[in-house]
DNA sequence: ATCCTAAATGATAGTTAGTATCAGTTAGCA
DNA sequence: TGCTAACTGATACTAACTATCATTTAGGAT
């Protein structure tokens, strides 16, 4: 009866930092709960505004931890800032939608499978892999079709 | 007689340039000769030290106009400054060597295919993907045995 | 060949995104 | 309750671009 989701707690971000040994402060827990509380991947400079009573270096410094305890995933939106989104599968990919910025995670077999086989292909040791698939998630493609109606 | 590879001559980027119906100037055939004869792939801030004689502002706008006309590539390497390094090929995915920074650019049907499969898994309309591959170069692994063998 | 003009350049100033410094504050333990 | 290393945040700084704009130039017209 005791199955593992029950003793395994979804563990917070809070608690991340804690098991990295750093302490639990009034900046931590504002910085790690709004990023809980928010619904999408974030900029650091996004998160810096929506929390004023934090500094910048502590944001900034709170998602760098994050980010390499692999709680937090750094996602390169190409020109301009990163976006971070949490980490909810340890292994996965993203995708992004190109009109809003909306975040999902995937992780699908067939994709690690074909990694492992493209390693006869490649020159060297492959040490990882990322993805992105880039696309127009439903909600986008429902305002589409509205705007055309229109025309 | 007259096969493809006589009538198509390797296009230059300055041609790219060009035949987007840009200027042939001294600055753009400078920005562009060096990056055909550097040997791999690049940041803004590296050619603008290496011509020192073409203003920044020219040389990040070449960049861009390359970019956008797909004659190069922006891989973004985390923390830090994008690299570029010229497409080859149309549709491609890159290599990264984690020591080295040296970029190689592959191709393979199987990862198409499984993108393409991963239509009916994701919501929403897919528009594209990117993938890199992290590896450890042959020779970054050379210079590892190397060292590991004096210790 | 020379003129004309839109395109291009490059010095400079500005912006954005992030990092370093460090005096002051605080968590967690004794 | 006090101690001290950890943490914070104001500020200053740096890196990587981008905007501005007076000056120069490519390339077509004559
Ligand atoms: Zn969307
Ligand atoms: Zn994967
Ligand atoms: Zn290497
Ligand atoms: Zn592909």
């Amino acid at each position: 009866m005791t199955t593992e989701s029950q003793v395994r707690q979804e563990p917070s971000l809070l608690t991340t930092l804690e098991d990295l040994g750093l302490r639990k402060t009034s900046a931590r827990y504002a910085v790690t709960s709004r990023i809980e509380n928010g619904s999408d991947a974030f900029t650091a400079e996004e998160l810096c505004r929506q929390l004023p009573e934090v500094g910048r270096a502590t944001v900034y410094r709170t998602i760098r931890h994050l980010v390499d305890a692999g709680a937090l995933c750094k996602l390169p939106i190409l020109d301009g800032a990163p976006m971070y989104s949490i980490a909810r599968v340890e292994h996965h990919h993203h995708t992004i939608c190109s009109k809003c910025g909306a975040v999902g995670e995937f992780r699908h077999s067939t994709v690690e499978r074909v990694m492992r086989s493209l390693a006869k292909e490649i020159d060297g040791q492959i040490t990882g892999h990322k993805m992105e698939i880039f696309i127009t998630c439903n909600s986008c493609l429902a305002s589409e079709s509205d705007s055309s109606s229109d025309a």
